[in-house]
This record gives C-alpha cells, structure tokens and sequence, in this order.
DNA sequence: CTGGAAATGATATTGATTATCAATTTAGGA
DNA sequence: TCCTAAATTGATAATCAATATCATTTCCAG
C-alpha cells in the first residue's frame, strides 16, 4: 500500500537520484515525468517528504535552498568559487558537538554546519 | 570625518546596541531617530555595513535574517522552544575546526554553526 | 458503487528584497 | 563662499520565492 500519491513518488525519487538539488531542478524534472504537475504540489511534497523524514532541506546562507535525501546527521562543505558542495561526515564534529553539549546548560537537537572555503581543484586553477 | 550619512550611523549605532535585531526591529528604531527614513536605506545601509566589515548577517534556516555587530568568528544555539539566540565562542569550536581543515583537501575561509536545542529555562520550564 | 477525506492543478496573494530614478545632500576645489 | 560632480536618499515599482485559496480530481473504506 502506497500511501503516497505519484506526484510524491516522483519527486522523491528525484531528489534521492541526486546529492543536492534546488527546487528549480526538481521542478524540471518533475515536469518531465508528469508535464501537468503543479509548482504547488512539489512545494507541499517536499514539506510533506521533510516533515517524514525522508528528505532534508538545507540552507546555504539564504541563497540557495537545497534538497537532499535524509542521510543522517552530516555537514556541508561549499566552495565558494565553484558553489560545489561536499557532504561531511568527519567523526571530529561528533566528538567536538559532544563536547559541546557537555560544557554548555542546553540540549542540542541538531547542529547545521556549514563550512565555506575553497576546494581543491579551485585552488589549483587559481594559481595561474 | 565622519564618512557615513545620519541614516549609517543611526541604523549602525541600533544594530551595536541589540545582540541580535531583525529588519522590522531595525527600521522601527530607525523611524523612530529619522521618521523619514526609507526602508530602501535601511536595506542599502545594512548591506554596505556588512560589506565594510561593521556588522554580520546571519540566517537561522531562512526563517530568521539578523544582525549582529562584527564580534569575530563564534556560532550560534537557538533555542527552539523561546527561539532565544545565544553566542557561542567555545574553543574547542576552534580546535574542532583546525582539525577539519587539516584532514580536508580544502581551504576553509569560514565556518557557520548554528545549534539547535532547547536553553535550561526552557527545559525546566517543561518539566511540569 | 458511493461519499467523504485527501491530494492536485491553477492561480492569486503575500512578503522580503532589489531596482529604478528624480531629488537631496555631501565633499572638495576654484 | 560658491559650484559641480559624486554619493546618498526617499518613494515607489518590480521581482521572486513561497504560501494560500479553491474548485476539481483521486483515493479508499464501507
């Protein structure tokens, strides 16, 4: 029993075939597969998928919003040259959140990091 | 030499005396030193701010634009019961984040943490 | 089947931010 | 002090992502 519709189908397997995409590209794709799908009905899956848990949005300083299937608990990483992003999964930011937690009087639900610099390749190319 | 209009100063000096202020807060207290002030200069005068290094903009999830006054790297823990938002400096963040750019094939520029949680007032407060 | 709930598509609306442009202010040299 | 060019301002229009509305369609449980 899917309790899903086709719409809700579609767009989540879109964003699960790609590691982070923006709603314009999920929008494209989604037309693709379904010409009359309404911007309206990606907009109130995505809430619906995030709010499940299936997908997470994420938010690189208010210009770009992203999509990405829920991976876990993992950071960004977002060169600024080429706007590539890398996720992060570097066991250091578990033991230094936990750190935190420890030597602070709140409770942590999540942490969003976003770490911005230039990637390596970026940095070759600039050195001309 | 004062470089700066009346508009600079009065909206920097609001922003130097808030720990964190959003627009509408922003451009209230500005109505309030220069009625005529229009938001146009707000937005305008803000951005220039921020582009000489004066103030910081952050972004809570899109939800959230504010201000800061520049204090230097540190993070962020929104409370997400009282959405309180309080500075964070801890070293260990800084120790954290060395480690990072050493075992990552890139050059780190900055780095934004915002922490989510519940603050100890909070908690005790829903304890009952 | 069938009726009510849920989801959709089309479109209008909202709200924050940016763009435009004429009028005003500012700073510096004659 | 006066004058001009550049910078800034205020008012307003335009943009754009996101949300709200609502009639229509789809989906199931009975």
């Amino acid at each position: 029993m899917s309790n899903y519709s086709r719409q809700n189908n579609t767009i989540l397997k879109i964003v699960e075939a790609h590691p982070h995409i923006n709603i314009k590209e999920i929008s494209d794709k989604a037309k693709f597969k379904i010409p009359t799908i309404s911007l309206a009905t990606i907009y109130r899956n995505l809430d619906k998928l995030e709010s499940h848990q299936k997908i997470q949005r994420i938010h690189i300083n208010r210009e770009f919003v992203l999509y990405e299937k829920n991976k876990g608990p993992h950071h960004h990483f977002i060169c600024t040259k080429c706007n590539t992003i890398s996720d992060l999964y570097d066991p250091q930011i578990n033991v230094c959140t936990s750190c935190l937690s420890g030597q602070h009087d709140f409770t942590i639900n999540h942490i969003n990091m976003n770490i911005f610099g230039t990637c390596k390749k970026c940095s070759q190319t600039l050195s001309n």
